[in-house]
RNA sequence: CGGGGUGUAGAUCAGUGGUAGAUCGCUGCGUUUGGGACGCAGAGGCCGCCGGUUCGAGUCUGGCCACCCCGACCA
């Protein structure tokens, strides 16, 4: 049976994921190495994610555009960071139409490069600055080692990429980008981020800084799930993206770039998933309510189905993405388990004793067994539905945000505490942030450093690693 | 690329040198249906690939390949 028999949660956590992921129909591995085949239920669930952040684009004041999936190895050469970032990690097309290639063809693992050539065109004047553009698509990555949606060779993404008059505004794009991220993960994924700056060795390839949110999975493993960089001027000297300003003297731009992928999905499955199988956050379900019929004759049906088809079809016209499952021959407990598993948030059940007492049941996701199943008035329905999303998703965030404060603990001085820590949960601590010290900790307990997180209380202490003062407290973590 | 595993039905896995198995799933018919129903019938296999030993190999043996897990690299 394809619901029975999900490994607990806590028992191998590894299989335990790729398990879901799978019996719930969110994606397969590909007959390609490292490749994923998302399936209609896991890409609906990107989808809802996708217009999401689109929406937030929108009001950001961000437009789609799209760039080629191919780009000349030269454009990747002529920012020197980010070529030898990435070099190691390429898809190198060599032969096209049977012929060698003059040059050859680097199959995006990101498109800085093809975008800063095309800003270069498009900006000429101040007045064409900030230009703000966000493209979806998919990006290839040569990686040695795959998961499901967490990493896979070849993932979908958005990459927002834009330019500006001068590094403020450039930081003050990438801190609103990463808000933007942080939002999206809070309220509509209920996924309790943390917001950070990253070190100097953990930045990404060719930017001044960057910034990160850092989600607690199921395991205690931190999952990095959206990144904003602040480029600087690395890649507007590179492409010569230049303007002419107030004083008709020309000046390179400032640019950023962030990006969400695919692997917002894996985080959601590792926070909320149980041993019952996958939990979605009602915001972004793409059923959200799943009505199950009972009927034990013909009778019992004609009697039940015109008030199923009459609730369908008020949830519907209330906005509520609702699934009837009129399946025939399927036991009505394997249909909760099958609904469980996959994670639908809300479970109303319509029998003739509801039929009968003008009543529906209603069974919540977050709560399972008696406690979370109630008899509800047919009348004002949607109402209760309704609240009842809203009180699932903070309920799921909640739940959530309980589980990362429970396991990160402040550790300020003692290195053999701090390892201790970091062995099981997450440890904040003093740090300085140097090469050295990120090398030192790396060596000793095989993690680096999360992030800097923002708002943090000014003050100073002793580097967790050196204990040379610092002045800001770093988070660390074992990750994805 | 290092360390550890596993390759047998769609899935999970048994299988002692001698006729290829179980459970679930799938198809059909009937009975069922408020927490994972049952009966009967059926379909489904180059036992990862190539060689060796043997009268005889899923089983022993050599090599190769693939996949999974733990690292290194990374979103």
């Amino acid at each position: 049976m394809s619901s029975q028999g999900i490994t607990p949660r806590g028992e191998d956590y590894s299989k335990w994921y790729t398990d879901i992921v799978q019996r719930a129909e969110l994606a397969d591995y590909a007959p390609v190495r490292g490749c994923m085949i998302i399936r209609p239920y896991g890409y609906a669930l990107w989808e809802n994610v996708q217009h999401e952040l689109d929406r937030r684009f929108k009001d950001t004041g961000h437009e789609n555009a799209y760039f080629p999936l191919f780009i000349p190895e030269s454009f990747l050469k002529k920012e020197a960071e980010h070529v030898e970032g990435f070099a190691p990690e390429l898809a190198v097309v060599t032969i096209g139409g049977g012929e060698e290639l003059a040059e050859r063809l680097i199959v995006r693992p990101t498109s800085e490069t093809i975008i800063g050539y095309s800003f270069a065109n498009w900006i000429h004047s101040y007045r064409d600055l900030p230009l703000l553009i966000n493209q979806w698509a998919n990006v290839v990555r040569w990686e040695l080692r795959t998961r499901l949606f967490l990493r896979t060779m070849e993932f979908l993404w958005q990459e927002g990429h834009t330019a500006h008059i001068s590094h403020d505004e450039a930081e003050a794009e990438t801190l609103r980008m990463h808000d933007v991220y942080a939002d999206f993960a809070i309220n509509e994924a209920a996924i309790p981020v943390i917001k950070g700056r990253k070190s100097n060795q953990e930045k990404f390839a060719g930017a001044l800084r960057s910034y990160s949110i850092e989600a607690m999975m199921g395991d205690k493993k931190a999952l990095q799930s959206g990144t904003s960089h602040n480029l600087g001027q690395n890649f507007a000297k590179a492409f010569e993206i230049k303007y002419t300003d107030l004083n008709n003297e020309l000046q390179h731009c400032w640019t950023t770039s962030w990006g969400l992928s695919t692997r917002i999905i894996g985080a959601i499955v590792m926070v909320h998933g149980d041993d019952q199988g996958l939990r979605l956050p009602p915001r972004i379900a793409p059923k959200q309510v799943v009505i199950v019929p009972i009927s034990k004759n013909d009778d019992e049906k004609a009697l039940v189905m015109p008030v199923v088809d009459v609730l369908a079809t008020e949830l519907k016209t209330a906005g509520i993405r609702i699934h009837v499952d009129i399946r025939e021959g399927m036991h009505p407990g394997r249909k909760f388990n099958e609904w469980e598993m996959r994670g639908v948030p809300i479970r109303v059940e319509v029998g003739p004793k509801d039929v009968q007492n003008n009543t529906v049941a209603i069974a919540r996701r977050d709560i399972l067994g008696k406690a979370g199943k109630q008899f509800v008035p047919r009348e004002g329905i949607v109402t209760v539905i309704n609240d009842l999303l809203v009180e699932i998703q903070a309920n799921m965030l909640k739940q959530a945000t309980e589980f990362r404060d429970a396991n990160i603990h402040e550790v300020i001085g003692d290195y053999k505490k701090f390892q201790e820590i970091v062995a099981d949960s997450w440890a904040l601590s003093w740090f300085c942030g140097t090469a050295e010290c990120e090398a030192k900790i790396k060596e000793e307990n095989q993690l680096v450093s999360r992030c800097f997180p923002l708002d943090q209380e000014p003050g100073e202490g002793p580097c967790i690693a050196c204990g040379t003062m610092a002045t800001e407290r770093a988070l660390f973590a074992k990750a994805y």
